[in-house]
DNA sequence: TCAAATTTAAAACGATCGTTTGGATTATCA
DNA sequence: TGATAATCCAAACGATCGTTTTAAATTTGA
């Protein structure tokens, strides 16, 4: 798995293609078209059709998870206790940073349609991929989250996070659909920062709500 | 399209296995196995897969759409100037009304799974298909949102709706992958109806958030 | 320089897909 | 009852899929 040309526009190819189409949906013909070079190249390189997949991930999400982790050993040395900001303005920061921001919403929706078919598509071997591969990192956001809302219980910081991530993930993978839905309904067009401008204060105010219990 | 056992039986069929699976990760011999007709069954009463797709969603959301008419008409008798709580109480209420406890649940998560393969699968026709016979009634349910908050825009309207869409779309379909994360991460199972319990009062209070501006 | 690794090319593989066909079977109703 | 239409069925069609194979050309690195 070396030479960076071929192995990079197949991986360049698959992303775009994917998280246009789903997985189900895009054809090795299409992404070896595409990226120019022979339909064999994908199983030579990658061996199969799955492990594109997952290379596909991992490229985006290996560096993802070491910049996460470096930016948790800064937030930790920095503050003791750090509170739900700090650690939601961590993970924001490590989305955002090194990406320039010419291609930065480009990368970002692509990321986050890709985050979306993780969760919705039906590919088991890709989410056992990420269990396997990134479970540490993830497990390790989830308890700063934890210790920095210790009056909530770990049952209700999951759902909570995870119901702020379907909002993102469905906004940003349905971006189009609903831009469109959008300017159809109120005759306003909104950019993605537009919409983010919208989302984060949406987000606050219910990740921050009190408990009723 | 006529006799309703062998349509009824493709439709049932159809209906569990696009929200457990997605409409391409689906065949059509898949379906015609678990509804115990012919292959060709599909084609003759339906046309083309896609013309099933649509039947699908046509067969609950005709009968929702209707419901949900009906129940704005009352609303709007009973209360000249309804709150956003009534309106989507309504929403709610017509979700739930006339559906057996039984198969609530089941029903319901169903319902979610479709409607956010309607959003992020790569079917254009079928969004073709929803816009052309439910945009009427869909229009009208903003349009009383949009009366019961005046204090906002129609676009922060329609983004806090879409948001929240997002959040339960989400939420419940991925609830079996998220459902078993949870127990990995926190130990305690979660029930539908527990995970709505929060879900709730998280929405409540990301909608009804003050505007910034 | 020479062997190994990579890339291309072209073709075929077995499998599965949506769809179509033509005849058998069943239901409808004058 | 007998004719007409609707339904069902087995089989096949053509297309596309992921994958593999064989062979030649090219690039790479020790």
């Amino acid at each position: 798995m070396s030479q960076p040309d071929t192995v990079t526009r197949i991986l360049d190819a698959a992303e775009e293609l994917f998280a246009e189409k789903g997985f189900s949906e895009t054809s090795l013909r299409m992404i070896t078209t595409k990226a120019k070079v022979n339909l064999a190249a994908v199983n030579y390189h990658f061996g199969s059709k799955k492990e594109l997949v997952q290379a596909v991930f991992g490229r985006f999400l290996t560096p993802f998870t070491h910049k996460l982790d470096k930016e948790l050993d800064k937030l930790s040395e920095l503050k003791a206790e750090p509170n739900f900001n700090d650690v939601l303005g961590v993970l924001v920061k490590t989305m955002l940073v090194g990406v320039e921001p010419g291609v930065r919403d480009k990368k970002l929706s692509v990321f986050m349609r890709l985050l979306g078919l993780a969760y919705t598509q039906a590919q088991a071997h890709l989410r056992r991929f990420l269990f396997a591969n990134y479970a540490v990192t993830y497990r390790r956001f989830i308890n700063y989250l934890k210790q920095a809302h210790p009056d909530l219980s770990s049952r209700e910081i999951f759902w909570r996070i995870h119901f702020a991530i379907g909002s993102v993930v469905f906004t940003m993978s349905s971006f189009e659909v609903l831009r469109n839905m959008a300017i159809e309904d109120t005759g306003v067009d909104s950019s993605i920062e537009d919409v983010m401008g919208l989302l984060m204060p949406f987000l606050s105010a219910a990740l921050e709500q009190e408990s009723p219990a």
